[in-house]
DNA sequence: TACATACTGAGCCATATGGCTAAGTTACCG
DNA sequence: CGGTAACTTAGCCATATGGCTCAGTATGTA
């Protein structure tokens, strides 16, 4: 299966789960650790580590460590990405075909902005 | 597991997937049937059927059967979904965490679906 | 040095996802 | 009535997802 997977296969799935939203909500005020994102989830902290990687891995958050602490940022492009794909969608709407190819080929990838 | 689940939840999963993806781009061009929709990809009929029944469950779009085709219509709302979220996700940054106040612009496109 | 803090890694488990085939069912056509 | 077309149902299968525990590792603190 999945041979090759689209940037906005994972884009998308990061936002499937609830936890993984509420970290990007809070991550939207600002900077925080893991161990700040974590607490208010009733969940073991491997399991919620999984979601930060997961996150980091999908590109919505950049995570850098020092010294003991791991800090995690928001990256606000990958709202773009979806915004791109949003757009794209009501082109279609209004009569503009122009990339309707793209769709139906499977692959859309031209949308990793920046 | 997951006793409540939102409506965000599979309001995105359903975009997960590039199959998917690509059937909610045909369909904003206009309605098309089940076959039609399938051709492109080469896939078995049941395994496409499965992402239609998602894409019908999750909202994305409506069915309905007529004689012995099967008619899908896209549910344009719920690119309203996924603005809204986009929305108050901006609001966080902007420091305002009333959510929902402030609706999109892009609300005046959405006029052919309810 | 000893101990606590903040992750991290390994591995287990149940369920979901996304594909398949084989065998229906239900129109429509001649 | 017989056959074909357009789904539909019912399984089976491999992998992914999202949780857990238990046992590290690396830092900061007293």
């Amino acid at each position: 299966m999945a041979q090759y997977v689209s940037r906005l296969d994972g884009t998308f799935q990061a936002l499937t789960d609830p936890t993984r939203r509420a970290v990007l909500g809070r991550l939207g005020s600002g900077p925080a650790s893991v161990g700040e994102l974590a607490a208010p989830f009733d969940m073991a902290l491997p399991s919620f580590m999984k979601h930060i990687r997961y996150l980091e891995k999908t590109g919505w958050i950049r995570t850098r460590k020092t010294g003991r602490v791991r800090t995690c940022t928001l990256e606000k492009k990958s709202f773009g990405v979806i915004e791109t794909w949003l757009g794209e969608q009501r082109n279609i709407w209004a009569g503009r075909t122009d990339r309707l190819e793209h769709f139906v080929t499977v692959t859309n990838d031209k949308e990793t902005s920046e």
